[in-house]
DNA sequence: TACCTATTATTAGCAACTATTAATTGTAAG
DNA sequence: CTTACAATTAATAGTTGCTAATAATAGGTA
């Protein structure tokens, strides 16, 4: 028994280093843990980690290329962009914290998530700078700390520049905001065709 | 079996393809362009190229951590709060910086601007807890990093825990948005209710 | 003809694996 | 105590995508 959980307490923290660092490769782990090669192979295999190298594929992968996200850059999305189509819809998610809550009830504050659904919507838009010009926003329920929110957007009308875009976030299946959000692309190609 | 390539102009496109696609094998280029897997090499040694795995490795090593969230600080979404007359009405005062802007343009995010008004909002409430329900935004100028808010929220109706509170916020005198929040009050009730 | 360049081939070796089979070790249960 | 079993380690063969070194080949030039 105490080999049991011996095994599963070694196999949480390769789990752990390896989302830390995917670097890692099987001999660096089998000298950090002092196991052998193989018994860490048989942990990964066990857990369904792939190797290293998929592992780095995968985070080099997972950078969006700059001509897929134009409005914005990395940093500036609030929340981790799942999947996105430019112009017509895309997916975030935001983990919520304690910073981003009341100290007292725990409660998300709201702009938190305004900003998750701001920032993706501006993102799925397809061009060079867009703004914010009017929002509508409803929130649902309270979300609490920990509760990891769902954005969807999805471009619900396009005239022109001036977007609609409809944005429903979720947490655990629930509805807890909707928002329609009326967005203005600024390019340089509009400016010029309009004057 | 004619290559109208120079030694040259492969070299060059060899170079663009794998900027284009830091993925692409030896034996994939060599498929590509009609060449030996060994001219590939030779080409890449010559331009001081890595090898995919290399490459890869890069891309992903310079791939800022998904989990990293940028978190809003408080300090920073709140702004300052200049005046404040529980129930009635207040003044806030944000000086924007770079951090809260698109850097290509300079123009400060929306959602910095709905904190500060919905913080604002939240704090002239005279109870605990206060919620945002229903929100209407309109932004009406852009505003470029270094300008200063000052937020201007009133009370304009309250029936039981339900308020309306105004928004206005101006850079140097003149209006660059407006909102009207719906937010109700709760007690610890809404606390118990969720667990 | 001899030389040169570009290209291609060949061979050995490496890192970091997968996949399979087998041996060893500890230990709990019959 | 012995057996059965899980965990661990070892050993072996094969893969990918390379490096490094050497050699062979084709084509053109002086």
């Amino acid at each position: 028994m105490i080999r049991n959980l011996s095994k599963l307490e070694r196999q949480k923290r390769i789990k752990e280093y390896i989302s830390k660092d995917p670097f890692l490769s099987d001999k660096k782990l089998a000298e950090l843990f002092n196991f052998s090669v193989q018994t860490i192979r048989l942990d990964r295999l066990e857990m369904g980690i792939p190797e290293m190298r998929k592992r780095i594929v995968q985070v080099a992968k997972n950078t969006p290329s700059t001509d897929k996200v134009k409005s914005l850059k990395k940093e500036e999305i609030i929340g981790e962009l799942i999947d996105i189509e430019l112009g017509k819809n895309g997916i975030a998610i935001l983990k919520t914290t304690k910073d981003m809550a009341f100290g007292r009830t725990g409660i998300i504050r709201s702009h938190y998530i305004f900003s998750l659904a701001d920032s993706l919507a501006i993102s799925i838009i397809d061009t060079e700078v867009a703004l914010t010009g009017i929002a509508r926003l409803s929130y649902k329920k309270p979300v609490y700390a920990g509760e990891t929110l769902v954005a969807k957007a999805r471009v619900a009308r396009n005239r022109g520049n001036k977007y609609l875009v409809s944005v429903h976030v979720k947490s655990d299946q629930k509805e807890v905001f909707t928002g329609k959000l009326v967005i203005f692309s600024v390019n340089d190609k509009v400016k010029k065709e309009k004057a």
